[in-house]
DNA sequence: AGGCGGCTTTCAATGGTTGGAATAGTATTG
DNA sequence: CAATACTATTCCAACCATTGAAAGCCGCCT
């Protein structure tokens, strides 16, 4: 029913025809932006939801995806919505810092686990935040505030602190420099006491952290070192507050992470010395 | 190089320049086959050996990989080297028949890990292969042939044989129709028996394999269901020939699976068929 | 029985993409 | 130390994959 359906001559000053507006945006980030649109919330999602939140028309967001079904990074289900494929999760568990620490820290996991009975967690540093890698949880344990993939704060979280403190100085200003992410239930720290922290936790190798927000639990967490003596991951329990005592945690947390560290390729060096001259 | 070097003018017969070899694949293909390149075998790699084993020139290469690294999906280490990035990883860690599963079946797999101290495996299908999502070992256990994110095949493997036996019909036909995987220390099953033994799976709800290859195990494994009653998963124990006897084991590996059935909104209903569980 | 929303196909215009060539950097060899 | 070989990176003109409005479908709600 368009009003005027018979003048086809749309006369001058109507180049409607070939409109572009706003290409300009290489394929593939297209493509990723898609990927991106899924999150813990958002894991099924139609093909009119994806072309929404990635901002692009129907039309290109369908093929995109047809093309990313095809090669299995993305699944369609029986409704027609799209879910991320095991393909993907196959090529990413090729991922070093993902699965690859995972894989050789799990029996160590595995074993504070079965003796505590708590929340074992491993985590990585990705930009800014600290990525959960791994968590054993019995299923009758407290609640927990994070999930495997998802993200958590550097400087409120126990892993979250582990990694700061072994990243270079650096990037420990940058973040520093930065406002600090809001977490609840955590006690904000001041700079001059999370300075005093992160010094603390290098020279300990624990960082711990008391908690109010889902459950009342204290985090302890202990650093993970590759062959470069890097801190390249955080091993850390979390136990119900008033359980047991932090300071019989710590040994126990210590340990499997120097286990894993070793298991790295890190050369558990005494103490000092562990300078290496090479490339300026 | 050139024999004719002098006259700037390439004059006639000279469409040397733009020449258009093999242009035509989509740019999301290109970047998707870059990321298959890397496997098992190939977790770190240079830009020339990515170019190189996925076809492409090098600068279209490095275009392609760039973009990656800016989003995150690959990761340059320090000697200019590729591997998957952890970013990826998080997102693939959304994948409902990847981590997804694998989080709710976790903690029965821990149970059964935890009783029998021997490997727990949990894969899904994909095509035409198992692939495995998850894996607990103790770190004394026996040899075992495949990784997480590995795949295996349907037809001589226990998770194999529980995931065919749990497809549909057609696809079965399909597979029975290839020649068979050459599995090593695997007896091969002429069709006739792997027809009666698929059929024995869906009654009994279990699958078992004993194989010779990295060592001598037998495998015994079960299905996982979801609310719609299909087959999603299969939970499986591999335990060295000759330790604990199989019929010991069946009824804990199917507790196991039934219980993460459960979980996933499986309603166990009574079939009439299963009229006697205990096989006599 | 019509409107609405989402999904899919079509198609001409075009700009992102391409890859050879050249340059720069780096490791290996004689 | 030069020669060699390889890899990584930049450049750019030709061009084809990509684009998105438009229109056709289909199912659903009213």
């Amino acid at each position: 029913m368009n009003p005027t359906p018979d003048t086809d001559t749309p006369d001058a000053a109507a180049p409607a025809r070939g409109k572009r507006p706003k290409q300009g945006e290489p394929v593939i980030d297209r493509a990723l932006s898609l990927l991106a649109v899924f999150s813990d919330r958002r894991r099924a999602l139609t093909l009119s939801e994806l072309a929404r939140h990635a901002d692009m028309p129907a039309p290109t967001a369908l093929r995109l995806i047809s093309r990313l079904v095809a090669w299995g990074a993305l699944e369609r289900l029986d409704d027609g919505r799209y879910v991320v494929g095991v393909r993907l999760w196959e090529v990413a568990s090729l991922s070093p810092r993902g699965h690859g620490v995972r894989e050789i820290a799990l029996p160590y996991l595995e074993d504070l686990f079965e003796v505590t009975r708590h929340h074992v967690l491993l985590a990585v540093r990705d930009n800014e935040q600290a990525v959960l890698i791994e968590r054993l949880s019995s299923k009758d344990a407290t609640e927990v505030a994070y999930r495997v993939g998802g993200r958590a704060p550097l400087r409120s979280t126990a892993v979250g602190l582990v990694l700061l403190a072994g990243a270079d100085q650096q990037f420990q200003e940058t973040i520093m420099a930065k406002p600090p992410e809001k977490e609840p239930g955590v006690a904000e720290m001041p700079e001059g006491q999370l300075r005093r922290t992160l010094s603390d936790v290098r020279r300990t190798g624990i960082a711990m952290i008391r908690r109010s927000h889902p459950s009342m639990t204290v985090s302890v967490a202990s650093p993970v070192f590759d062959a470069q003596g890097s801190v390249v991951a955080a091993l850390s329990i979390v136990v119900p507050d008033g359980s047991t005592p932090p300071n019989v945690l710590a040994p126990a947390v210590r340990a499997a992470a120097r286990a894993v560290s070793r298991n790295l390729g890190h050369q558990a060096t005494v103490s000092a010395d562990v300078r290496t001259h090479s490339r300026g």
